[in-house]
DNA sequence: AAACCGGGGAC
DNA sequence: GTCCCAGGTTT
């Protein structure tokens, strides 16, 4: 077995020259704070930078220390959150910060175990806070790093399987100095060098050391276990407008899929179409009946998720005078009252659907 | 170990 | 369309 020598340093010269200045990093060796590194890696989890940085830049000038956010109510960071999705990171996020206020009086620990036991925060997370806001030596690994040590072994057993197996081999790369820098370099170079197709390994500063580059066949790695396809789910969804312009909005459940986030009234979401009849008891569950004139059906609203695809039918629906005002715990909400309410990106396509389908274009 | 949990960008 | 992502929690 080779042995790898000077490659963290190569990693750590190629970051000297190339590290790109982000919101959450700190160059040149002073440590960024441990509020803001654990904010954006809770941030960047499984979501690209770009997409994060203005929800990080929102949160810190809404919420600058930890304890502003921890004085928050959940339900304005689920508002702050929504889009972001993955919606039990931001009840996770505000658990922690209470936690970290309550257990820690709000400075964060350096130790990786101590950051393991708060919520929200996994091996990854831990190991990033660690070594990026602390300076301590600790072996992080992500889905970028996973990739560049697979390729740089040809680790041949497939994923997840194989993630022991990396972490052992990461373990004896990373150094004892500049861990952080170390970590952040090499998932950088991950995203941008070591690219899950193509990767462009003429610009790699590690090719020398890279089993897979010697090979020809670093673009294989890593093996993945085969996935299964996804199901699509079908349902009704509805607009429901009563006499003063206001909609029927009602919260999901606290936890599962879009959990504590905002909805439109559906039909459940089946893999089978839900029947006329469904549709009736909907409305008479929610409270809403003797509507004179047939909904008006909208633009169907596709949208994909973790592990299903959901196809929305979108009806709007013009309430009576009495209106109903919901049996559990539906509330009215005037549309232009949207963006003060948690509502995830597959809400926001069934408002476009609607407005689209009435020509008026507010939002 | 496997399932669950969003959304967007690259291709 | 597919694949992937600066993953963690629950079962």
């Amino acid at each position: 077995m080779n042995r790898k020598d000077g490659f963290s340093q190569a990693i750590l010269d190629w970051y000297d020259r190339n590290a790109r200045e982000l919101p959450w990093r700190r160059l040149g060796g002073a440590h960024p704070e441990p509020y803001h590194v654990w904010l954006s890696e809770i941030m960047l989890q499984q979501t690209t930078v770009v997409t994060v940085k203005p929800y990080f830049n929102h949160f810190i000038s809404r919420w600058p220390q930890v304890s502003d956010l921890a004085a928050a109510e959940l339900d304005e960071v689920l508002t702050a959150w929504a889009g972001l999705g993955y919606y039990a990171r931001a009840r996770n996020l505000h658990k922690c910060a209470v936690a970290v206020c309550h257990n820690y009086g709000g400075s964060f620990p350096a130790d990786e175990a101590e950051l393991l036991s708060l919520p929200g925060i996994g091996d990854y997370t831990a190991a990033a806070v660690s070594s990026i806001a602390f300076g301590k030596r600790a072996v992080v690994v992500d889905g970028n790093i996973e990739r560049v040590v697979s390729r740089v072994y040809r680790i041949a057993d497939a994923l997840p399987q194989a993630k022991p197996v990396i972490k052992a081999h990461a373990d004896v790369l990373t150094p004892s100095d500049r861990a952080g820098d170390y970590a952040q370099a090499l998932m950088d170079i991950g995203s941008g060098v070591c690219t899950p197709r193509n990767p462009k390994c003429e610009l790699c500063p590690v090719a020398s050391f890279c089993d897979g580059f010697s090979a020809g066949d670093a673009e294989t790695f890593p093996q993945k276990a085969p996935k299964k396809k996804k199901p699509t789910r079908k349902a009704h969804i509805f607009w429901i407008e009563n006499g003063r312009g206001e909609v029927l909005v009602r919260r999901r459940e606290e936890s599962g899929l879009l959990g504590g986030m905002m909805e439109f009234p559906s039909t459940a979401w089946q893999e089978q179409a839900p029947v006329p009849d469904e549709v009736e008891a909907l409305l008479t569950q929610i409270g809403v009946e003797g509507t004179s004139k047939p909904p008006v059906t909208t633009e169907l609203v596709r949208h994909t998720f973790t592990h299903f695809h959901l196809e929305l039918t979108p009806h709007v629906v013009k309430a009576g005078e009495a209106g109903g005002s919901g049996s559990n715990d539906a509330f009215w909400l005037a549309p232009d009252a949207f963006s003060t309410i948690a509502l995830p990106t597959l809400m926001k396509k069934v408002v476009q659907s609607v407005f689209k389908g009435q020509g008026s274009l507010d939002l």
